[in-house]
RNA sequence: CGGGGCGUAGCGCAGCCUGGUAGCGUACCUGCAUGGGGUGCAGGUGGUCGCGAGUUCGAAUCUCGCCGCCCCGACCA
């Protein structure tokens, strides 16, 4: 590909919106361009990264024995009420009309449509297992998005669905998939870790989320560096202390004015903030409950959803605090409260003495608290916290270490929640009719090309993996227009470089050497091989990678050698 | 959804407080010079100042409404 005859379109600056670097980057580099919020258009070099990722994706699943189809974006409403998600998934499933005032929404995912599908057309258990998969566009209208394409509402995605007569070959097929998901991520030159992801909402063996490891990450990965043990911060379990209580302190009320933080009150009575209590105030409908946490440790809302009694719930609001405490919020706590009232304790709280909380008093906070002797034991004790780093491994392997990461892929046991409400069913071997056992496995496509710039990038600019490149050589002439030996040379190495199955970019933009080196290097082209008069004289022209700090000469008869030493 | 901020040329910004019909950098076009890290000089193109209404002789500037975008919050005990 020649520079001058292609459309770069680089920016010295970015917009200002922008506020991740793969942001960015992409949009200095000129790979894509806002539409509208959430919504991008891909420019011609941006979507030969997304055509990179996805063949490697298409190869890999179809290896893996999976059929590639392709599913309408635009959904009748009909399914989803079949579903029952036309009420459940709320406002981010787009939702039109047609002429004839018939309902429709833009598919955010495919489990209804790819279900409708097979209960029309698999009747046999013969005609199981069968995986079903496409790179489609995708739309759910976020509340934010934002981080560019990474959290877009438009979006690509590779999703496919998998059919079995029971389920112990859909376990089979999961295991293939966590298996094809690692290779896809490895061959695409990732760092990333396989973590696993909400198990309970849906059942079955669970399931597991990939992460591209990122500090700019949305999620945070708990993980033991001595097992294989990794999940999401949000299901990590936090396990029982196991301490023993050792009151030795009387109850004191100390005044605390204007202190209200855990770490604030810690500090002015000089004690670690480890040995703080805090009460959090949360409604279930219109009842009251106070969650009670260490002052270091904070609220895992996900665990909290799943105490029944509390699903769903919200935070109180100030009057609901003081209407059941008497006290504004700050200096609320679990002593003297009415009895009756449901006080639920993190494992950790459940075994700390002597601890520091609210007075339920406005300015005042008490030392020396203990269950028991000065406040009623817990009602319930349960795992409501997030998991810090430090914190032992469930497995018992050490103390889990924690990661920032950018979900890019999520593999699913369905089992047979949309087989039922659809009723999609086949025959069995006994002439019985059963519905199928599903599974679900996604790829963020688009999104993956801004997990591996949030990796891969430096201070000029982007540093593309070798095999999702746009290109894998940036051929730079130094005065081709001008000077005819380095012409004709730049087009011999063009000519060999292409032949020899490398897609190159030759920058014959007649543009100044600074100029084309930034853009080369902005643009994240791995390898770059520079021709100028001067060092063809020398009968060299000059081999630089993306991450080197140098270059070195190289003979301009074999411009191959140093991409051969690559491979 | 709550709070804050912003909207002026493709991009980054100034002007707005104290009304008088718009400016800087960059990008782009032309010419000359330059030719190994975003080069220099000169001359140009490009804006209904987000949209609508109002106040005023006169509105980018003041007022109201709408739209769009960004940030923060929804862990506050």
């Amino acid at each position: 590909m020649r520079a001058s005859r292609y459309f770069l379109a680089t920016l010295k600056e970015a917009p200002s919106d922008a506020e991740l670097v793969s942001h960015k980057l992409m949009v200095r580099a000129g790979m894509i361009r806002r539409l509208a919020g959430g919504i991008y258009t891909w420019m011609p070099l941006g979507l030969r990264v997304v055509r990179k990722v996805e063949a490697i994706v298409r190869e890999e699943m179809n290896r893996a024995g999976a059929i590639e189809l392709f599913m309408p974006a635009v959904q009748p409403a009909e399914l989803w009420q079949e579903s029952g998600r036309w009420q459940k998934y709320g406002p981010e499933l787009l939702r039109l009309k047609d002429r004839h005032e018939r309902e429709f929404c833009v598919g955010p995912t495919h489990e209804e449509v790819i279900t409708d599908l097979a209960r029309r057309d698999i009747r046999s258990y013969r005609q199981l297992p069968v995986h079903f998969y496409q790179i489609q566009t995708k739309f759910r209208d976020e509340i934010r998005p934002r981080f560019g394409v990474m959290r877009g509402r438009e979006f690509t995605m590779k999703d496919g669905y998998s059919f079995h007569a029971d389920y112990a070959d859909l376990q089979r097929e999961y295991r293939n998939m966590y298996d094809t998901y690692t290779r896809i991520f490895t061959r695409l030159g990732l760092r990333f870790r396989a973590v696993s992801a909400d198990p309970g909402a849906i059942g079955g063996t669970g399931s597991q989320e990939f992460h591209v490891l990122a500090d700019s990450g949305e999620d945070a990965i708990a993980y033991c560096p001595n097992s294989d043990y990794a999940a999401n911060v949000e299901l990590a379990e936090a396990l029982s202390p196991g301490t023993v209580r050792r009151p030795s302190e009387t109850m004191k009320k100390v005044p605390t004015p204007g202190k209200v933080r855990c770490e604030d009150v810690a500090r002015l009575l000089g004690v670690p903030i480890e040995r703080t209590v805090k009460a959090i105030a949360v409604m279930h409908d219109a009842e009251f409950f106070l969650l009670l946490l260490r002052g270091d440790h904070s609220l895992n809302e996900i665990k909290v959803q799943k105490i029944s009694q509390l699903d769903p719930f919200r935070f109180a609001s100030d009057a609901e605090i003081e209407r059941n405490l008497g006290c504004r919020a700050g200096y609320i706590g679990p002593v003297g409260v009415r009895s009756g009232l449901r006080v639920i304790a993190d494992r950790t709280v459940a075994a700390m003495s002597d601890f520091v909380c609210g007075a339920n008093e406005e300015g005042f906070h008490l030392t020396g608290v203990n269950f028991g002797r000065d406040c009623p034991e817990p009602t319930q004790v349960a795992d409501i916290r997030k998991v810090v780093a430090g914190d032992p491994s469930p497995d018992g392997k050490g103390p889990l270490e924690i990661v920032r990461g950018i979900e890019v892929g999520h593999i699913f046991q369905l089992r047979t929640k949309y087989s039922e409400s659809m009723k999609a069913t086949f025959l069995d071997e006994s002439g019985g009719s059963r519905p199928f056992e599903m599974g679900c496995y996604g790829i963020g496509v688009t999104r993956i090309v801004g997990a591996a710039i949030e990796q891969n990038h430096d201070e000029r600019g982007i540093i593309f993996p070798e095999p999702i490149a746009p290109f894998q050589v940036a051929l730079v002439p130094i005065g081709y227009g001008k000077n005819a030996a380095v012409r004709e040379a730049a087009d011999s190495i063009y000519r060999e470089l292409t032949g020899a199955g490398f897609e190159v970019l030759l920058d014959d933009r007649d543009e100044r050497p600074g100029v084309m080196f930034a853009d080369m290097e902005l643009i994240g082209i791995p390898h770059r091989i520079v021709v100028g008069e001067r060092g063809l004289k020398d009968k060299v022209v000059e081999y630089q990678g993306r991450r080197d700090r140098e270059s070195r000469r190289i003979p301009v008869d074999d411009p191959l050698a140093p991409l051969r030493a690559e491979s």
